[in-house]
RNA sequence: CGGGAUGUAGCCUAGUGGCUAAGGCGCCUGCUUUGGGAGCAGGAGAUCGGAGGUUCGAAUCCUCUCAUCCCGACCA
């Protein structure tokens, strides 16, 4: 039998694209840093799409849908916002086989066209707070890509709200950092340390970043969810005011905040193994797959058999039954742990004599053989216990990947030979942060929420001098 | 954009100047099979990434070019 995975201890990329590729999640397209992404991969995104989008009306949010393509002026309204993202931005310059007279910016984010729109919106304090989503493709310039993780066209969605206090707007970005952490940890069993970004980490034009970051396997972190607060960035570039129940003249406050088809990426190396993917039930396109195993003499039977028992799962789960007599069943147990399918029923003349059914746990391996009538209860609650167990099973791992450390002798080793979190006081300048990206590529990923006052009286790991923070650093994606 | 590597059938690989480019996987047809990636027989599928050059003769040598992957600098 050809290894068509190469095992993660091997090579980690390599074991990765191979994942991506052998589950046809997606697939390199002819535009360098481009990928199609396959139905497997897209079912999960629309799971993924589905649950968040109910989450983002539950908060009150529309969706609403703006252009692509942003006139290249608008980009340069906000100084930082047009500094970060110009490097990365394709531009048109012809159309209708015509030079156009301004060139037009395929959007990197949709900030700049939202907030032209946003002025003719708002008016009054009754117009707020405008709170809407748009799901859509973006496009940046990337020079190295890696499928799903980072290519120059990715799918996302982006929140952008307006709001007549600063308050509000702040309350609003912490709102959707939660719902995204939520999100994280209850579909995609994924656990999250969640803080706020270093000045040099944050989002171009942002006052405040704020993000969720998940751990890998190969102890890299990963960016999974960012939600930022503008201030009144956007609205002062774009001149977007109201006026007050007291009859002043004010500047909206806004926030963004966003999720990619990254966190397909995230779902994959944060659970799967050398057989292939590994998913949540919750995200799981398909569920449950029932396998009949037949000889010639027995195939009628055992497929009808196994079609009661098929049926007897309910509509309420997403289930299919391969009856194909081509491939073996042992071709098919391996092909549907590859596409990471969390249960698998099996069914042979043996049990169907026996009136039974094995099932199989796609996360452990774990077989077991139940009566064909407490099938159905019993695949329910195996799902939900592989849900709890997956997300069990990486907050385990994120903390045995969390060091806490004093000194930079410490967060050198660690971060050179264990790799993972590493936590540690930090006086809040810019230059300590540098020094310990140049010495050991890692980068603050978070700041946590309320980290001032543990720092207090604490020195600085890097520097010696007084700590302002408790950071949170690690090589990342 | 720097450093490294690789381009031969859908995929993986052999072939380092000489006959009609070889094998495995996959694919198609038929039969036989089916409890962890089955077996037999037959079959289709390649102008060897592209262009130019050297040579009696090029997948193989030279020049240029394109693409992809890996490692760095930049980023969700």
């Amino acid at each position: 039998m050809a290894q068509r995975i190469t095992p993660r201890s091997k090579n980690y990329s390599d074991w990765y694209v191979d994942i991506v590729l052998n589950a046809k999640l997606a697939d390199y397209s002819p535009v360098k840093g481009t990928m199609v992404i396959r139905p497997r991969g897209y079912a999960l995104w629309e799971r993924m799409q589905s649950a968040l989008d109910a989450m983002f009306k539950a908060t009150g949010h529309e969706n609403a849908y703006f252009p692509l393509l942003i006139p290249e002026s608008f980009l340069k309204k906000e100084a930082e916002h047009v500094e970060g993202f110009a490097p990365e931005c394709a531009v048109v310059t012809h159309g209708g086989g015509e030079e156009l007279d301004e060139p037009l910016v395929i959007r990197p984010t949709s900030e700049t066209i939202i907030w032209s729109m946003y002025k003719k919106w708002i008016q009054s304090y009754r117009d707020l707070p405008l709170l809407i989503n748009q799901w859509a493709n973006v496009v940046r310039w990337e020079k190295r890509t890696r499928l799903f993780l980072r290519t120059t066209e990715f799918l996302w969605q982006e929140g952008h709200t307006a709001h007549a206090t600063e308050k509000e707007a702040r309350e609003e970005a912490l709102r959707m950092l939660e719902v995204y952490r939520t999100f994280a940890e209850e579909y995609m069993a994924l656990p999250v340390y969640t803080g706020v970004k270093s000045e040099s980490e944050k989002f171009a034009g942002a006052v405040d970043t704020y993000a969720i970051e998940a751990m890998m396997q190969d102890r890299k972190a990963l960016q999974a969810g960012t939600s930022h607060f503008l201030g009144q960035n956007f609205a002062k570039a774009f001149d977007v005011t109201f006026q007050s129940q007291e009859s002043t003249l004010e500047h909206v406050w806004a926030t963004s905040w966003g999720v990619s088809t990254r966190l397909i990426g995230a779902l994959i190396m944060a659970h799967s193994d050398d057989s292939g993917l590994v998913l949540p039930p919750k995200l799981a396109p398909t569920q449950v797959v029932v396998i009949p195993i037949f000889k010639n003499d027995t195939k009628d039977q055992v497929i009808e058999f196994t079609r009661r028992v098929h049926a007897s799962l309910g509509k309420d789960l997403r289930t299919v039954i391969d009856e194909d007599d081509k491939n073996s069943p042992g071709w098919k147990f391996s092909e549907w742990e590859m596409v990471g399918v969390p249960v698998r029923v099996e069914i042979g003349p043996r049990d169907m004599e026996r009136g039974q059914a094995v099932l199989v746990r796609r996360d452990t391996g774990e077989k077991s053989t139940v009566p064909v009538a407490e099938v159905a209860g019993r695949v329910h609650s195996l799902l939900d216990e592989i849900q709890t167990s997956l997300f069990r099973k990486a907050k385990a791992f994120q903390t045995e990947c969390t060091h806490e450390v004093d000194t930079y002798e410490d967060m050198k080793r660690v971060l050179e030979n264990e790799g993972g979190f590493v936590v540690a006081p930090w006086d809040g300048s810019p230059e300590s942060e540098a020094r310990v990206k140049e010495d050991t590529k890692a980068t603050i990923r978070v700041l946590p929420f309320g980290n001032e006052e543990k720092a207090k009286g604490k020195t600085c790991a890097i520097s010696g001098k007084p700590a302002k923070h408790i950071a949170v650093f690690a090589k990342s994606y």
